[in-house]
DNA sequence: AGCACGCCGACT
DNA sequence: GTCGGCGTGCTC
């Protein structure tokens, strides 16, 4: 190591600033250089911030910037790192690669506790094993109460936590501290980590010819990076191979790490995790309290958890011995965070396991046409599952032109019929109608006004059960009888619904079919925790004939009872008002149907639309995903739009219409002169929905086929945007592989 | 994002 | 005469 020159460290500070900063050791310090990945304390401006040493080396150069000398840090806090090397080389990738704030991405790796600068708490569980005394009292020669009995032959198989005494009633703490009193149970010291965890081999299941000879495709490649896409139709038995493999990779010593979706499924997904491999299994998701996820955080580095279930931010657990990665669901849209550090989960993980020299498992029904593209460039390997394990068959799906037809709320008599029939053969049905409420539009039948939302470019959506008009986009919200200032003729009365929501649907539906036993499955429905499962249950013990439901009841969950899935409005998705949405469209449709047939009895899937010629119904009919992704890629491709180009969004917004509009305007301009021509500049143009939340959007798209001219020409961007004095009057950010353009 | 500096209106 | 409005400049 030389010892001349300056030595400097580079810093991640905890600020929302788009650069590192360079600061000097403290001065008195030890000269022995400061691993990456410790926090430390530094001056910033005139305060003070907390940040993550990047590196620290000596350098010829004396100043690292400018003229001015470089501050001292204040303080280090840790000993040894918090971040791992492996993480660190993460992280800084995610720097360049989304061209955000170093500070925003460190401290997504942190949990909150280590963000504030406490020490990482001990969190190995304080334990408690039987001592010989303890045993001598239990063989006998000792009167016990029943407490201390139940305590002392809990400890006979093992060690005791207070974790595991909390099903046990308030007094095992106390019946705890007497048992240690009178020399019974000492406490561990260090808990031997569990590193052979138990696997209950008994709740495997044989796997099919298909799912075998997937997964020995991908066990035959562990060990080695490759993005192995496992497109299985619903019902295929993806989750087994996950299981399988998990097994495999858990019982020769290493880590897996698995990540799903925002909603509902993880439930399912848990439980097939936990019943195999219990305590090895770690959860990580938003609802996880501070503490709890600190905990998580600190078993994952301590290598206790051996296999970690979470939702996007779990992408950043510490997982020293990570040795395969699944993202099941890998088209979700939850994986790319909206807001802040805008990273795609199912990216980073890709990233990650690439550093890593590992495998990572892309699962779904209904592949992105990203991953897609990747199988056809020869970058992943595709693994198809064709068939529904356990026998079952692939429901049938038509469309029903209804054009011209007489609709009651919204159903069509063919539609009907088939309810019936279902009800009459003791079968279950579901209705999908992707819209809350009772009616999406209420306007004066005097007037003809229509209520909007006075803060966004949205209408008020009826909501009769709360009695209310709502804003499904800030939250506004009065009662069904307010008055509004913009209502020219102000007559209350004549306030009426226009269309259907889930909730009108559902009450007609106990018209139409008076003897048929309704449920609605919708964020209304099902507001307080512990509902839905509560549902799924009815569902399943058949106290429910129709199911009427939105997004909520696409995923996850296994109806075996369901037999016709009836798409209510099958014209929505195809008024694309963003270059993803028929994409969506057909993947929602694909999941929903996927809730049909799972049974012995085969399935069948009705959509009623008014356009039953289009294209999407063709691949609809045959449920082909891959015949429907080859056409839509040439489309992007002739669109010159993802995955075929690269693209990122500049997005700006503020409380005039102007200010917005002008910066990317000004900005625009000058990129247009500056960055070569493959760099395709689009607009600025207003956002699809203009105003939101009291604010007016604006956005700039910036595309090319080459995603290194793209970072360099958003690098350029960054640059003018400093120097233009408007960028402070609006609020902005860069949204690389932005899911929408709108 | 904070935080300070700086130059113009209604208060003690 | 001051308290305070938010415009703008900077943070290693």
């Amino acid at each position: 190591m030389r010892e001349h020159g300056t030595r400097t460290l580079r810093v991640a500070v905890f600020s929302p600033l788009r650069s590192f900063f360079d600061y000097l050791p403290t001065p008195g310090a030890s000269s022995t250089p400061l691993t990456p990945g410790c926090r430390i304390r530094v001056p910033l401006g005139r305060s003070e911030r907390l940040g993550v040493v990047i590196s620290d080396t000596w350098s010829d150069d004396t100043l690292a910037t400018g003229e001015r000398e470089l501050k001292p840090v204040l303080e280090v806090l840790d000993a040894s790192p918090v971040i791992d090397a492996s993480l660190m080389a993460l992280a800084l990738w995610a720097v360049q690669y989304y061209h955000c704030p170093p500070g925003e991405v460190f401290e997504a790796l942190l949990p909150a506790e280590l963000r504030r600068g406490e020490s990482p708490r001990q969190t190995r569980e304080p334990a408690w094993q039987l001592t010989p005394s303890g045993a001598a009292a239990l063989s006998g020669s000792e009167r016990l109460g029943p407490r201390q009995r139940e305590l002392l032959q809990r400890a006979q198989t093992g060690v005791i936590t207070r974790l595991s005494l909390t099903e046990l009633p308030s007094s095992a703490a106390r019946a705890l501290r007497e048992a240690q009193r009178r020399g019974w149970l000492a406490p561990v010291e260090d808990a031997p980590l569990q590193l052979a965890p138990a696997v209950n081999d008994a709740r495997f299941m044989a796997l099919n010819a298909a799912q075998d000879e997937a997964f020995m495709s991908i066990r035959s490649r562990l060990g080695a990076f490759g993005v192995h896409l496992l497109h299985g139709v619903t019902g295929s038995g993806k989750t087994e191979i996950y299981l399988h493999l998990a097994r495999d990779v858990i019982t020769k010593g290493g880590q897996v790490l698995v990540l799903v979706p925002e909603i509902g499924l993880t439930e399912q997904i848990v439980q097939r995790f936990s019943e195999r491999f219990g305590a090895a299994v770690g959860l990580v998701h938003s609802e996880l309290s501070e503490r709890a996820r600190a905990l998580v955080w600190q078993r994952c580095r301590e290598g206790e958890i051996r296999i970690l279930l979470g939702t996007r931010s779990a992408v950043w657990m510490p997982l020293p011995r990570l040795q395969l990665v699944v993202v099941d669901e890998e088209h979700d849209p939850s994986f790319k965070q909206q807001e802040g550090f805008r990273y795609s989960a199912r990216d980073v993980a890709v990233m990650r396991a690439r550093r890593l020299d590992i495998p990572v498992v892309l699962g779904s029904a209904t592949p992105s046409l990203e991953s897609l593209a990747n199988c056809e460039r020869g970058k992943y390997a595709y693994l198809p599952l064709a068939e529904r394990a356990g026998g079952a068959s692939l429901p049938g799906i038509r469309v029903l032109d209804i054009r011209g037809m007489t609709l009651t709320s919204g159903i069509s008599d063919p539609l009907r019929r088939a309810i019936l029939e279902r009800a009459e053969r003791g079968e279950q049905s579901l209705l999908f109608l992707n819209r809350r409420g009772y009616a999406p539009v209420v306007l004066c039948h005097t007037c003809g006004w229509i209520a909007g939302c006075p803060r966004c470019d949205a209408r008020l959506v009826l909501h009769l059960e709360q009695d209310r008009l709502r804003c499904h986009h800030c939250g506004f919200e009065r009662r069904r009888d307010a008055s509004f200032p913009d209502h020219p003729c102000g007559r209350l009365e004549a306030y009426a619904g226009v269309g259907v929501g889930t909730e009108q649907l559902e009450g007609a539906l106990g018209e139409l079919f008076p003897g048929l036993r309704t449920l609605r499955i919708d964020r209304d429905a099902m507001r307080h925790k512990g509902d839905l499962e509560r549902a799924f249950t009815r569902i399943r013990q058949r106290e429910v004939d129709l199911l009427i439901g939105t997004q909520m009841i696409a995923k996850g969950h296994d109806f075996a009872h369901v037999t016709l899935v009836g798409i209510v409005d099958g014209d929505s998705g195809l008024l694309a008002r963003d270059f993803r949405a028929e994409e969506r469209f057909m993947q929602t449709i694909l999941q929903v149907a996927g809730r049909a047939g799972r049974g012995a009895q085969p399935g069948e899937v009705l959509i009623q639309s008014h356009h039953p010629e289009h294209p999407v119904f063709t691949f609809l009919r045959h449920a082909d995903y891959r015949g429907f992704a080859t056409r839509a890629l040439a489309e992007r491709a002739e669109a010159e739009m993802p995955p075929h180009t690269a693209l990122a969004m500049l997005r700006a917004e503020a409380p005039k219409r102007e200010p917005p509009q002008e910066f990317l305007r000004q900005l625009a301009e000058g990129l247009r002169r500056e960055l070569p021509p493959s760099v395709f500049i689009g607009g600025p143009v207003p956002a699809l929905m203009e105003r939101k939340v009291g604010r007016y959007r604006a956005n700039l798209l910036l595309s090319c086929l080459d995603r290194g001219v793209l970072a360099a020409a958003l690098e350029t961007a960054l640059t003018r945007i400093r120097e233009l004095p408007l960028a402070r009057r609006v609020r902005w950010h860069l949204d690389v592989d932005a899911q929408e353009t709108g």
